[in-house]
DNA sequence: GCAAAAAACTAATTATCATTAGTTTTGCAA
DNA sequence: TTGCAAAACTAATGATAATTAGTTTTTTGC
């Protein structure tokens, strides 16, 4: 059998990881054999230990990499000086966009992490944890300098993360709405609700 | 070992099934071996098959169950002659307190669906379905009768079953925000986003 | 073209699990 | 108390899956 084909940039690795989001999306991750996503790159399955140590491994990568790109754009968006409405827009952006450009890996981190080993599941559900705090410190950061409605900032973060994690169902009703208009009418819904 | 004692109205297939949805919540459906289900009722795995035909069955049972509830509601609410911005708001306490009351078949109605075997799945992707489209329908109709703010009734639909569908988190919240708080400033910040 | 390294293959191992078969225990009704 | 039905138990079966070992093929750098 051929060799796995690596495109330009990526290893081997890489591209076995990029398949693995789609199969363990689709499948869940209990449920996908390294049998399947062997076929889906047209190899046998212990041929995958030539480039990846175990299946756990593929799941770690995966989850923890998605934790590590939300944490650093959070980061970086503190540290403008925008007002903190902006602040909370620039987030719901780019989890929306990380929805369509990263979907298969979101979706994995969101549904499987359950799924991971220690340390890598304290890691990730520590990331996740502050995470929310500082998006409920920001929101309260906004709501004492009167940008926003005054509410429960806990509910109020509770609220705009489910919904953009709820992009997973329009990625079901894709043919319906253009991600244009995806992203600016959820970014209008949500904040006319908490705008003052 | 003792026989299963069912609480007084319950089966014993009662019992089985309200612990195997707590146990496929925490675990997942295909983590979830029958010998955990079983130690959880005191008795030995091969035991459950006295009263249940198969682990499949079990979640089907959740599964449709939890289907059906949420319909008959739709379908309830759908006939009396409130305003539409009233029904929506019936609809989101529905969801609200199904969450609270049922939270383990709830969750696993929404995230171990895809472990259903045919025809089950069909019927329950298609219950789903056809929900949606009647709360878009709804949705529509509030916006033509200028109800609600012109938006895209799919994004619409799709941010509010989002949200409630995050009450999820809120389970790992509990001390922090009370039910009765959380219901009430959920159902503010949505409304108060989507009305003109 | 040739050697070395990378990456594939086949066969075997070990573990886990749902489920069935056959048997014994338990508890209620008479 | 006794007998019957419900519900438990033990032991076995069959399937599937991740992973390892050992070997062969393929690619690549010279």
């Amino acid at each position: 059998m051929a060799k796995i084909n690596p495109g330009k940039n990526a290893t081997r690795k890489d591209l076995i990881t990029k398949k693995a989001s789609a199969l363990f999306r689709i499948r869940g991750f209990n449920a996908a054999s390294m049998r399947e996503l062997a076929e889906t790159l047209g190899v046998e399955a212990p041929s995958l230990y030539n480039h990846i140590g175990s299946k756990s491994e593929l799941l770690q990568a995966i989850c923890l990499k998605v934790a590590g790109e939300f944490t650093a754009q959070l980061q970086a968006t503190e540290s403008t000086g925008l007002t903190n409405i902006k602040k909370i827009e620039t987030i719901l952006r780019f989890h929306i966009r990380m929805m369509m450009d990263q979907f298969d890996e979101v979706f994995v981190a969101n549904h499987e992490w359950k799924y991971l080993k220690e340390p890598f599941l304290s890691d990730f559900l520590n990331q996740r944890r502050v995470y929310e705090k500082r998006l409920v410190a920001l929101i309260g950061e906004g709501i004492k300098l009167k940008e926003f409605r005054k509410t429960d900032p806990y509910v109020a973060a509770l609220t705009l993360l489910s919904a953009v994690r709820g992009l997973e169902f329009w990625h079901r009703h894709k043919k319906k709405v253009s991600p244009k208009v995806l992203e600016e009418d959820m970014v209008d819904h949500l904040l006319k609700g908490i705008i003052k």
